[in-house]
DNA sequence: TCTGTTGCATGAATATGCCTCATGTTGATC
DNA sequence: GATCAACATGAGGCATATTCATGCAACAGA
């Protein structure tokens, strides 16, 4: 008799609020206008008669009746992901393989994670790292020494399909008291006198090298490390700057090691997705896994943004 | 990414589908037509790539992969009305009363699981039977000695609203060697040279009496039991016939302790009503606990059908 | 104080997709 | 073979979620 209004797409939404705090930013997570969600907000509010979040501010936060309507989502959400796995195991049987090369170091970071939930999903897929870091990774998709790269660029290629994961801000880092610590944006001519401290690999996989300084034509010193925190202590110590991942560095932003700067007026935005065989594309375990990379890392790193 | 499709409608639908055991039956249930669900069940198919039914069987049956989706309707719906509830409790807060009258005998055989049930989703609410048969229930509403009266009419008052229940057939019950054991229908004229035992009530509360026999000028001998069991006692012993309700008598039907037949060629149909003080409509608890009604007692009834 | 920015709300227009209607198909029963 | 019941299917209407175009409020910086 009462109708119930409250739909999945509801539940969807409370989830991607409390993720992001704010409404246009759920609405950038779950595909829609900030319209439509407020739209939704009201609707159900309306509904129920009650006031769901207070607004005013930032990051929002959920009254009773809100919190008690996101537990219901994180409930339904998790079984109805669970069920749609048992549905499509039914079909396609518990078993596959899925070799992942990597060419990115700090993507260990997200992909652990990530990587820990699938396992406990399909305990039957044997689950690897290609080891070491390729030049070339999606070539390893081509020869079947790999069923999933992670690129940087989706580099359009015959029998190889793309689909995006997430987006994210790489940030200049500099020691605390480094003349330019107090800038909040570094142009390229800031780093003519610095040392860039940097990942062993090859020029073309530095976005900053390729995107900003290479056509301001400025090449910098370089010294490189393996460690992300080895780089960060570099930093620290005054040995050069290094440009990072945002959610790399944010906990030791937040405990005052290092300051950061974004780079350009508009920041370095990079971008990553994954690359795999075009027939592999359908199978269950592969789209599972993307998903989970994509929930996991929203729910873990802060600052990501939504790629389509 | 990969658009889920599932909603809470189809897991609706399959709840329904699983009660009924037809498409046609669970699409009145959901108040859609037959065509409706079968759209949906083929979008569900479609999606999954897999069959859920085995459509050539009456009852239909699931497959495993329906049946997961079945068990993922039941988590989710319980948690869901769970849910609600429980944003209900925080808008009207935990407590309230909720007398109920009742006219009609056979009503405890539903009227108990359901108040069962309700009791445990609002434990606050006193719940109460008002005590005895009253020829006039729906005065007490307004005597304020009950919150809610079940009644087989619903007949216009001022601040009295009505709430549809569930229709049932009557039908008539004799002895496995009665002389008309074998007939299908039973018309009026079947009546004539029967004893009719019925329940103590006014002649008005008896339908088989006020829409069968009288308009046919008929008026059979008479003889009144309390006792569902009792009345059957008598039939079986050949001391006459009675009119129940189809899903009162059904069990003593299949293990052949009488025989039944239709009353009329359309049967005779019996509905329920709600009826309670208009103020009250809006009371969360009184919704639910007629929701708790109707739920257990399509799960639990044989034959019903709804009411709009 | 003024102004630009960011984030949310709102009303009207649009578009998506669900449901109904009409009809076809299948299987069972006489 | 005819009839009936239950389910399937395609087309079209219609409800409603979403977008678009604004408005409003809070806040920061000049």
């Amino acid at each position: 008799m009462q109708q119930s209004l409250l739909e999945l797409r509801h539940l969807k939404t409370l989830l991607a609020l409390a993720e992001t705090g704010s409404v246009s930013q759920a609405a950038k997570r779950v595909f829609l206008t900030q319209s439509a969600l407020s739209h939704q907000l009201k609707a159900l509010e309306e509904h129920y008669g009650l006031p769901l979040f207070e607004r005013k501010t930032q990051p929002l936060r959920f009254t009773p009746a809100g919190e008690r309507l996101l537990t219901l989502a994180r409930e339904v959400g998790a079984r109805m992901a669970a069920a749609e796995r048992d549905i499509t195991r039914l079909r396609e049987g518990e078993a596959g393989e899925l070799r992942i090369a990597v060419e990115c170091h700090t993507c260990f970071d997200w992909l652990m994670p990530a990587m820990d939930a699938f396992r406990r999903h399909w305990p039957a897929v044997e689950l690897d790292i290609v080891s070491g870091f390729h030049a070339d990774p999606v070539g390893l998709l081509l020869t079947r020494r790999a069923d999933l790269a992670i690129t940087s660029e989706a580099e359009p290629l015959d029998g190889i399909s793309y689909q995006p994961l997430f987006a994210y801000d790489m940030v200049v880092i500099m020691a605390n008291d480094h003349p330019l610590a107090g800038k909040a944006v570094w142009q390229a001519e800031d780093f003519v006198t610095e040392t860039l401290i940097q990942y062993p690999v090859p020029d073309a996989m530095l976005d900053l090298l390729c995107k900003v300084l290479k056509p301001a034509g400025i090449n910098p010193a370089r010294r490189t490390s393996e460690l992300t925190i080895a780089i960060i202590q570099l930093v620290a110590s005054r040995r050069g700057v290094a440009a990072l991942p945002y959610w790399a560095v944010q906990p030791y932003l937040d405990k005052g090691y290092v300051a950061s700067a974004r780079i350009g007026a508009d920041g370095l935005q990079s971008e990553l997705y994954a690359a795999l065989r075009s027939d592999d594309a359908a199978l269950g375990y592969m789209q599972d896994f993307l998903d989970t990379v994509r929930e996991q890392s929203f729910a873990t790193l802060p600052g990501l943004s939504v790629l389509a």
